[in-house]
DNA sequence: CAATCAAATAATTTCGATATTTAATTGACC
DNA sequence: GGTCAATTAAATATCGAAATTATTTGATTG
């Protein structure tokens, strides 16, 4: 069973998103994002008709893309009530960064036991790739950078990609989606203050070493 | 917070489930279950037009099922080329199995060391329920028992209902999902052989009078 | 005979409209 | 004035057909 070689490019590509190749799957990535940067706040009604007129697709689309996104758990779904965006609130949140420690704990310990070297090369290419691009768009205040959500998770999860487990890397992406879109939520209030090149670099330094006893390293950005 | 209550009575509801209010949830259940059974082998592509024929419905439900199921990873999808029954082999029921350790051994530490008086009263309450159907519903040759699939995997569940994480326990809802289906493409084969009702009493016990130490809990019925 | 290209066939995806269900509003009655 | 029932309005869920895309078939050529 050699898997590794396909989840590395499969992870490190997710960096270039290729064009979806269907308008279900257009409106899914379209409708995350919206979800993830917060400018669809959670608790809003996703109203078919409205949704229609925003991404100017017919209904199929835009109730496939839906369905998907709530066994995704960004998205609720009630018979005969339909769809609205996740609840958020802080319970949920100190659930989610509980259960993201637990499963990346286990995700990073495993990645270092069995990584091999294209794995590491993944992640030698993945640190390049992040710190080459700002965390703003903008100089003086700050901006959300989908280049730099796009490399960032893709760095972390190229750290996680040797665990061995396809069911644990996807549960840690999705762990990480849910705490992108708190971040995101966040962000408004507080502007990052610490050095997060220099803790990415740490990261990645640290691992290559197999220093599996870093332990914060799966804390990190816990928001 | 207390989700304790929520999540349990969830739980133990799963056992009788209520009737899907919507044409998309029924067929989404039916052809969830006939995956899971392995009469719909793995591998098989599912047509639009077939599954119309089977389920009686139109093109919308089953479309929505498919796109649900995927995300539940029983099915694949693939932009323009339709939908399959998720592919089975043994290096997938290997990592299967080792991430489904993983998961159910943190959720089971947690739930023991959370768990509360309704949490016990629920495990007892599952257990009785499962002690009380038989394995298989015939007598002489096995056939899998609709009842006791339900039961079991409830029972399963409300051992790890209090681990205070929703995300984990539908995460180890979604293995236990995998792990059956491999069980039942398995089964023709060896028909089960173990006293599977004294296990599954022992693993009450064990687990009411808090004794973590019995850690191969958690890999019973790894198959 | 193998290989390539083009037409025909089949399957997936999408749309617009209809039927059903839920939510809101009105109006009568206590 | 408030509550409940009936009616209206809105939204969800579903259908059947049209449009787009993949696959197969068959003919032609090197």
């Amino acid at each position: 069973m050699p898997p590794n070689d396909d989840v590395l490019i499969k992870i490190v590509d997710l960096a270039q998103r290729e064009p979806a190749g269907t308008l279900a799957s257009s409106v899914y990535d379209r409708l995350r994002g919206d979800i993830l940067s917060g400018s669809l706040p959670p608790g809003e009604k996703l109203r078919t008709e409205a949704l229609r007129a925003r991404y100017e697709v017919g209904n199929s689309p835009i109730r496939e893309a839906l369905n998907r996104l709530s066994a995704d758990g960004l998205v609720t779904r009630e018979d005969q009530k339909g769809f609205r965006v996740a609840a958020a609130s802080r319970a949920d949140l100190e659930e989610l960064v509980k259960t993201r420690c637990w499963l990346e704990q286990i995700a990073l310990r495993e990645s270092i036991a069995n990584g091999d070297d294209s794995w590491e090369e993944g992640l030698v290419l993945s640190f390049h790739r992040l710190s080459r691009v700002r965390r703003s768009s903008s100089e003086d205040h700050y901006s959300v950078n989908p280049d730099w959500e796009r490399l960032h998770r893709a760095f972390h999860l190229a750290l996680l990609s040797a665990c061995g487990s396809r069911w644990l890397l996807q549960y840690c992406a999705q762990l990480n989606d849910q705490a992108d879109r708190y971040r995101q939520l966040a962000i408004v209030v507080s502007y990052p203050r610490r050095n997060e090149l220099d803790e990415h670099e740490a990261m990645m330094k640290a691992t290559t070493a197999r220093d599996a006893d870093e332990r914060d390293i799966a804390s990190h950005g816990a928001l």
